[in-house]
RNA sequence: GGGGACGUAGCUCAGUUGGUUAGAGCGCCGGCCUGUCACGUCGGAGGUCGCGGGUUCGAGCCCCGUCGUCCCCGCCA
């Protein structure tokens, strides 16, 4: 940078507009602008500046030879992302020197008066977008990225989401209620991130990783509706689409069916799609986890792809083709036309190390056996330009629920295949939203590592009336009266109708193996709570950073997150985690042990 | 915990079979330039090739280790 910058002060000098605000009607007008000297053309006896905020840009004019020489003088001083503030009269342009890729461009400031609020060394990296900066970069340098224009957009969408989200929640009464941050940790489920307590040692507080048992104490509390836009914590290892702390729309209300808490969720999400410019229309299908387990091989369906289909029972005792009991999957790709050697060899390979045997020879199929792939072909809808192939099973069954490890294998397939072609057919097209209820989820997963069913929402998920005999004879087949919300592919929420009796709740603690002791040790208060006059109650939670994660067209949850962690759980820009003064760790009657 | 990709100037990248003084564009610094808007033009500075070790007459390039970033699996009630 230059040396001897004199810097002025703001004094009382007032903004009069934002750089992106003027237009042909200000003409004439006495203005003052402040912002970051976003770039500089100093073409010797005149220098224009384009002048930013997060509103946008204006083009400011230095002259040499007017009566405010004095003015150019300085802006010869001025550098990138320098801090100034301009007086000056708006004009209009000339015809030949508008510029029609400004909102402004019609009009520029004639600079009277500048002050140097601050200098700047250079940039790290550019602050336009068309360079791809590393992100390790972006990440270092987090507030001089989030100038940028594309952050400076996803995060401006956030807010707006989130505002629309309180109007809409509050015109149909709900409160927003604080839960606390500092909390009891919870056995099941994700790693809890801790906090040692100073005044009990050996003690440690929780980060929530929801505020679950909370807001349905706030239901026996008699808060009826209640919302709150909160920061989650689980420590477990880190993605694109997830971060140790998340924000959840978290909603929960008393007195409701499954459908009421849809009726809520639908309008939410098409007023938050509209403020992102895009046109969804509720109802959105609604299909059991069953339906699409054999329909899309997966309980996240992404319904821009067509299902695929089971047609093992056109196939009877045919163990070339599938192991008997066991689903043989046609799944169709539409319009891509002949796949090549390659791509065939590629999705026979996918399948392979799933444990599917593929059968991507169409045409082989139906020279061997016409009438049954005739059959195939009308339950699949498959046309002649699109791909067709089936797969199955051929190895022992596995798992808990074998049906479901073929179907699971099978949609990862689908979702592969998808996309090796979305090149032809564009069938992943980003905007195009495909919202979709995913309802009657089982009740409980098997864990290998516990080697016990768990829960597979969580344990306060109420059973589906019909299946509560099943709850200790056949817990693989036990229904919970639970639910997601899926986008293009990406859970967004889940919630359900939750347990408001003490006793089904004990029975269900007992199906997930907690002793009586360890339950009343870890959810006594909720127990105790459930006797004096629970409503029933049901609620979900919405990710609000993967809303606005799809909505801004980003493929990873940093770009819609001010201050991210890496995919290793640091932050380049202050450097955390980092290790405290041994004064600290006294206090806290903690010791550390180093890895070796 | 496992698998994969990457690391060369401030940024984005090139660097042939291991061979002279490691290059380009943008940015940066200085000069010139009164209508530019990715201004133009002339000149200049800028490198521990992530780090450590090894092989070799010689390493940005080969080998081993390590650190960092990204993606995926496990994990994420």
């Amino acid at each position: 940078m230059p040396e001897q910058v004199p810097l002025d002060f703001l004094g009382d000098l007032r903004r009069t507009h934002t750089c992106g605000q003027l237009r042909l009607a200000d003409t004439g007008q006495r203005v003052i602008l402040m912002g970051w000297v976003h770039r500089r053309r100093d073409l010797g006896g005149v220098i224009f500046i384009h002048l930013r905020d997060r509103e946008g840009v204006s083009q400011l004019v230095f002259h040499a030879d007017d009566a405010f020489a004095e003015a150019h003088d300085k802006a010869d001083l001025l550098r990138s992302e320098y801090v100034i503030a301009v007086e000056g009269l708006v004009k209009v342009r000339t015809p030949e020197t508008i510029n029609p890729n400004l909102p402004t461009g019609e009009v520029e400031v004639v600079a009277e008066k500048v002050w140097i609020l601050n200098e700047s060394r250079t940039p790290p990296f550019p602050m336009e977008d068309n360079v791809d900066v590393n992100e390790d970069a972006r990440l270092k340098y987090r507030y001089m990225d989030l100038r940028r224009p594309r952050m400076q957009k996803n995060i401006i969408l956030r807010a707006k989401i989130s505002l629309a989200i309180r109007e809409v929640l509050d015109a149909q009464g709900f409160l927003e209620i604080e839960t606390p941050f500092l909390t009891k940790s919870t056995p099941e489920g994700a790693r809890d991130f801790l906090v040692p307590s100073r005044m009990y040692p050996g003690d440690f507080y929780a980060l929530p990783q929801s505020p679950q048992i909370f807001k349905q104490l706030l239901m026996i509390s008699g808060f009826d509706k209640y919302f709150q836009i909160v920061r989650c914590f689980r420590d477990e290892d880190l993605r694109a689409d997830r971060q140790y702390e998340f924000t959840q729309i978290d909603r929960e209300m008393s007195f409701p069916q499954q459908e009421t808490i849809f009726s809520v969720i639908e309008p939410l999400l098409e007023r938050v799609c509209a403020v992102a410019g895009f046109t969804v229309t509720a109802p959105f299908p609604r299909m059991t986890y069953k339906q699409a387990m054999r329909s899309y091989g997966t309980d996240k369906p992404d319904l821009r792809i067509p299902p695929f289909h089971c047609v093992e029972d056109l196939f009877p005792e045919d163990p070339n083709f599938a192991t008997p009991g066991l689903p043989l999957v046609a799944i169709v790709i539409p319009n891509t036309g002949a796949p090549t050697r390659k791509e065939r060899d590629d999705l026979k390979a996918f399948g392979q190390e799933r444990g599917l045997r593929v059968f991507d020879d169409a045409k082989r199929l139906e020279r061997d056996a016409p009438e049954v792939m005739a059959q195939v072909r009308a339950r699949t809808g498959a046309g002649e330009n699109d791909l067709l192939f089936l797969c199955g099973w051929l190895g022992e069954p596995k798992g808990h629920r074998p049906e479901e490890t073929v179907l699971l294998a099978a949609g990862q397939l689908r979702l592969f295949a998808a996309q090796k072609f979305n090149d032809r057919n564009n069938l992943l097209n980003p905007t195009d939203f495909r919202f979709a209820w995913v309802v009657d989820f089982p009740m409980f997963e098997w864990n290998d590592e516990a080697e016990r069913w768990v829960a597979a929402h969580h344990p306060f998920t109420s059973v589906h009336d019909e299946d509560i005999d099943k709850l200790t004879t056949d817990p693989a087949r036990c229904r919970a009266k639970s639910y997601d919300i899926v986008l293009n592919g990406t859970e967004l929420g889940s919630g359900s109708i939750r347990i408001h009796r003490r006793d089904i709740q004990s029975a269900v603690f007992q199906s997930l193996g907690l002793s009586t002791e360890e339950a009343e040790e870890k959810f006594g208060f909720l127990l105790e709570a459930l006797e004096y006059g629970a409503p029933p109650h049901g609620g979900i939670a919405l990710g609000l950073d993967r809303i606005v994660m799809i909505l801004a067209g980003e493929k990873s949850l940093r770009d819609v997150i001010p201050f991210p962690k890496t995919a290793k759980g640091t932050d380049l820009m202050c450097d955390a985690p980092s290790s405290v003064p041994d004064k600290n760790l006294r206090e806290l009657n903690i010791q550390v042990r180093r890895k070796q």
